[in-house]
DNA sequence: GCATCAAAGTAAACCCGGTTTACGAATTAG
DNA sequence: CTAATTCGTAAACCGGGTTTACTTTGATGC
């Protein structure tokens, strides 16, 4: 019989939440000492959308599941900071395709790289197999939640 | 030998991220169709801080870990909305004190009981041994990383 | 007791990321 | 060809956060 204090600190909302914006912190400030000092957390959702090779806007837009004007501002942010390129595609003159620059290639690496360092530190601090056992459960939940 | 894309999709961060954000959408949901429309993320963390029988406002601020007046705009505003209510302290004349009203009681029962819908539904989708020991692994891991 | 320093709260200006409403321009359907 | 749809942009606004600066009150040293 739990009392409300208890289910308010411990439900698992609130863990995924601090875990979440912990590991963004985490990485953030691994990939500003890097060299890409204005990196923000929206900036990294948006990127995990653009291929390597580009992607229409559109599409990342449509995957990110957010409105297109709110899309759009990130990626013109990007675009000023010379991380990504837009250009007009062929197929259809109203569209634009998004791609990485040479330096947002650059930029992406850096992020992988903190991404990893970050999960890292997650395992040592958990063990290898329960990390690992953790995560699959995550995706899992992930996963049929989407199905809805 | 991961390659970038994969990389990008499976890391735990995103993986986090994208859970947390459910899980509020979902607790949030039930809670406006129950008389609070209202409700904001930023609410519930907030509400999170503040104890059966009140608490200081700085206390408050402190245990978010955010700037004062950020954390003073959200309780000005959930004040206008009835749910809190701000006492000056008897102790010390600067301080005040934050206190749910009784419809802020009701807001907190309603909101408890959300959480903890989306929390079973969440387990009954991985059974219930398992989401129970993913659950310890998350707290454990947030319980190390607050240690830094 | 007083001067000084620290802490609590407030105010204002600003930034970022998201929304809605509205629109132009290009493509597709009939 | 016309009509409807889709792609992107623009502008106004909101919520939540920041920084800088300020008042009021309390605590400390002397």
């Amino acid at each position: 019989m739990k009392n409300q204090k208890e289910i308010r600190d411990t439900h698992v909302g609130r863990l995924l939440l601090e875990l979440s914006r912990d590991f963004i912190d985490e990485a953030n400030e691994r990939i500003r000492k890097r060299g890409f000092p204005f990196v923000r957390a929206a900036h990294i959702a948006v990127l995990a959308q653009v291929d390597e090779n580009g992607t229409d806007l559109s599409t990342v837009i449509q995957r990110l599941g957010e409105s297109k004007q709110a899309v759009n501002k990130i990626i013109r942010r990007l675009e000023g900071h010379g991380i990504l390129e837009l250009r007009v595609s062929e197929r259809d003159s109203r569209a634009r395709i998004v791609k990485f620059t040479p330096k947002g290639r650059r930029f992406l690496t850096v992020a992988l790289d903190a991404v990893q360092q970050v999960e890292q530190s997650y395992s040592d601090l958990l063990g290898a197999a329960e990390f690992e056992t953790m995560k699959k459960r995550l995706a899992l939940l992930c996963s049929k939640r989407e199905l809805l």
